[in-house]
DNA sequence: CGAAATTGGGTTTTT
DNA sequence: CCCAATTTCG
């Protein structure tokens, strides 16, 4: 038992279980936690235990997170229990600890420290160059499909060859082949793909008994969150590592499974027992976050689902506000009412900081950001297109990558005829054929004399080579990784490409570079000892999640798989619609189970305020598609005096056996109608419309109608609020 | 050989 | 609507 008062310091303010599941030492320990009952206090409490307690050794310690940014705010919160010790620990997601496990072995497997890490575009790409190769028709086996069966034997590390041995119909037959020749590629390429990290590392640690012996002892007290979400590589290469000492404490909630599609198993959890008789077993199940309105709800909606952890959350902060249902016209009504509502609260004096939207998917948000640009609202997106995945970015990233990889051929081709230099693909495919008939690598065949190679090609070539060898001096020579990317950028023309477009576009490339250039300057001086390729390993495993920021003027927009771990004040979640979530793919494929997780996920991320929407109907495809919608199937599952919707609205009549309020029919079909309080604009408001001028708002019409005077001519128009280019001022 | 124009195809979720 | 791939034109 603890003696010393700061070990008594870190329990205190535990409930019994928490205290329990820090205390816990040697051997299995599963903690089943439950939304917001405070798992990252119980894992970072319970890390610090372990040291203050002399059980363990800073370097002992394997914390394992799905984000970046949940890693770094794990670090962060033992930081403040521990301080420096911090340091030695590895906290970081599966996906850095192999890479960095990677880099210092990788050439046991044949590849350099130096390997690229592919995205799924990269990856994509790659395939599709197979596909040609082999003759395949894309237009039968699209490069999709094939990189979901290969992503998805590689998470059960299945090799070609494995796979070859259960092929039973001719699309897998393609596959295999495919993949074969896919990861000969990528070999050849001293390249990896994300799957490949994790695969690789178990390779390295199954092949290497003195690897293995090395990391198993070096990390004798493994953690990982969000267990529920682990695959099957990841549980084996846990397996290597825990072998021996059997420290490993997992946390997870089987009810917030939700990437069954990226090959996550659920039976890793529910089976966690199976495989560690002796495990100790915690429930968290007091949730510190949201009402109990809030949690009965999601309570409600999850039970539907069989074959879960049998858990009940509950909470003392109370019961709260009834969770809000709101049916919409279409989707123009619904962005228009929740920005109308994100103007009411912040009117109300809450911060936007503390609203957040969901959706299913990142399609919705077109729609959502349209409204909120007009009405003025900040608000930030997470996920969608992303920063690295732009253009100029890649083509940056990829010129530092074909510099430190010169046998990567997907970066060559994609920077060597940009900016123009008049290399088009029959050039290009000439330097990889050279590569790959020489046995040399791709760098090596582009300096080479290439048979067949035209002759103002082959001048270009030359300049575009003599160029990289330049710089590429300056990257043995230890240049910083900021300032070689700025020569690079001048000294290649991609810069000056950009400046003589002079489009806003052009400008638009440039500050994105120039941001680029500034993540570089951070990188070298939070690293002195760093350079390019752990540089460009570190910025592929970013995530979405990694970039959300503690703004106080922005509202946070995401899907619903990204809020995961989050939690906000105040949450809408819309779209609640069937065929949108449960999204229609997921019916189709009977997959309701993991559909209705996530809604129990969404739900539980609101702390006080929660609020579903629907619409009627919806448009696709830019509305040239979509009809009309039945509400979601979840909403039908929260029961209904949870919620402040008392009729079923789409009936038109009062429920039977519930007396309706008039007050509430009213309000009801002043929803159906269009809502007239939910518009945008609010009377008095100056707007500016962008070919009438300046004007005053001076009525608000049902249908989404504003009443506006204007300035110029001293007209008084009625415009509709959605299609009107009409902003706040 | 490269750039512009056209057409056809597709939307789940992502480390 | 937005992309990628194909066709067409310079």
């Amino acid at each position: 038992m603890p003696a010393d008062a700061a070990i008594d310091a870190l329990l205190e303010g535990l409930n019994p279980p928490q205290r329990d599941a820090v205390v816990h030492g040697e051997g299995p320990l599963l903690i089943l936690a439950g939304a917001g009952s405070g798992k990252t206090r119980v894992l970072t409490h319970r890390i610090a235990y372990l040291l203050r307690t002399g059980q363990a050794k800073p370097s002992e310690i394997l914390a394992i997170t799905f984000t970046n940014k949940a890693a770094s705010e794990m670090r962060e919160r033992v930081e403040l229990l521990v301080g420096r010790a911090t340091r030695a620990m590895w906290v970081m997601t599966f996906h850095a600890a192999c890479a960095r496990m990677l880099r210092a072995d990788a050439h046991r497997l044949g590849y350099t420290r130096q390997f690229t890490i592919y995205d799924s575009a990269d990856q994509r790409r790659l395939i599709k160059k197979c596909l040609d190769d082999l003759d395949v028709d894309v237009k039968r086996f699209t490069p999709r499909a094939m990189q979901s069966q290969i992503s998805d034997a590689k998470n059960k590390l299945r090799s070609p060859e494995d796979y070859r041995q259960l092929v039973g119909s001719f699309f897998e037959q393609t596959v295999a082949d495919v993949y074969d020749l896919y990861e000969r590629e990528l070999h050849r390429s001293n390249a990896m793909d994300f799957d490949d990290l994790l695969v690789r590392s178990v390779n390295l640690l199954e092949m290497f008994q003195e690897v293995r012996d090395r990391y198993s002892a070096a990390f004798r007290w493994i953690m990982v969150d969000e267990y529920q979400d682990t695959n099957h590589v990841q549980y084996r290469w846990l397996q290597l590592l825990t072998g021996d000492h059997r420290n490993l404490a997992v946390v997870g909630d089987d009810a917030q499974s939700i990437y069954g599609f990226r090959g996550a198993d659920i039976k890793n959890i529910l089976n966690f027992e199976d495989d560690y008789p002796d495990a100790h077993v915690v429930k968290l199940e007091q949730n510190y976050r949201s009402t109990q309105t809030i949690l009965d709800a999601a309570n409600a909606v999850i039970s539907n689902n069989r074959g879960q952890m049998t858990k009940h959350l509950w909470t003392d902060v109370g019961e709260g506000d009834p969770v809000r249902v709101r049916e919409m016209a279409d989707e123009h009504a619904e962005s228009r009412f929740v920005t109308a509502e994100v103007n009411r609260l912040v009117d109300e004096g809450v911060s936007r900081a503390e609203i957040a939207i969901f959706y299913r998917t990142n399609a919705q948000s077109r729609v959502l950001e349209d409204m909120l640009v007009r009405a003025g609202v900040g608000y930030q997106i997470i996920g969608g297109t992303k920063f690295y995945e732009r253009a100029e970015i890649k083509d940056a990233v990829n010129y530092l990558t074909f510099l430190v990889n010169p046998q990567d051929g997907t970066a060559f081709t994609r920077i060597a005829n940009s900016p123009r230099r008049g290399l088009g693909q029959t050039s290009m495919s000439r330097v990889l054929a050279h590569a790959a008939s020489m046995g040399m690598t791709v760098w090596d065949a582009a300096i080479d004399d290439i048979p067949g190679l035209a002759t103002a090609a082959r001048k270009s070539l030359e300049r575009f080579m003599s160029t990289m060898t330049r710089l590429k001096e300056r990257v043995e020579g230890g240049a910083p990784v900021a300032q070689l990317l700025q020569e690079l950028l001048e000294e290649t023309g991609y810069k000056e490409a950009l400046e003589a477009e002079r489009t806003i576009e052009a400008q638009g490339r440039l500050e994105n570079l120039e941001e680029l250039v500034r993540v570089t300057q951070e990188y070298d001086a939070n690293n002195p000892e760093g350079n390019i390729g752990e540089f460009l390993q570190q910025i592929a495993l970013l995530a979405d999640a990694d970039t959300i920021r503690d703004d106080e003027g922005l509202v946070t927009l995401m899907t619903l798989h990204n809020a995961k771990g989050l939690e906000f004040p105040i949450v809408f979640i819309i779209g609640m619609e069937d065929g949108t979530f449960p999204h229609s793919r997921s019916i189709e494929e009977g997959n309701i189970d993991e559909e209705r997780r996530l809604a129990y996920v969404g739900l539980t991320r609101a702390m006080r305020d929660l609020t579903l929407t629907y619409a009627r109907r919806r448009g696709a495809f830019g509305g040239s598609m979509g009809g009309p919608t039945i509400r979601s199937r979840f909403l039908d599952e929260i029961p209904r005096d949870l919620t402040d919707q008392r009729q079923r609205l789409s009936a038109g009549f009062p429920a039977p056996g519930r007396v309706a309020s008039w007050a509430g029919a009213a309000q009801a079909s002043a929803e159906v109608a269009g809502d007239t309080d939910g518009s945008v604009f609010r009377i008095g408001e100056d707007v500016v419309h962008s070919k009438l001028g300046e004007g005053v708002v001076t009525g608000l019409e049902p249908g989404g109608i504003v009443v506006v005077r204007f300035a110029g001519d001293g007209s008084e128009r009625k415009l509709m609020a959605d299609y009107a280019p009409l902003k706040r001022r």
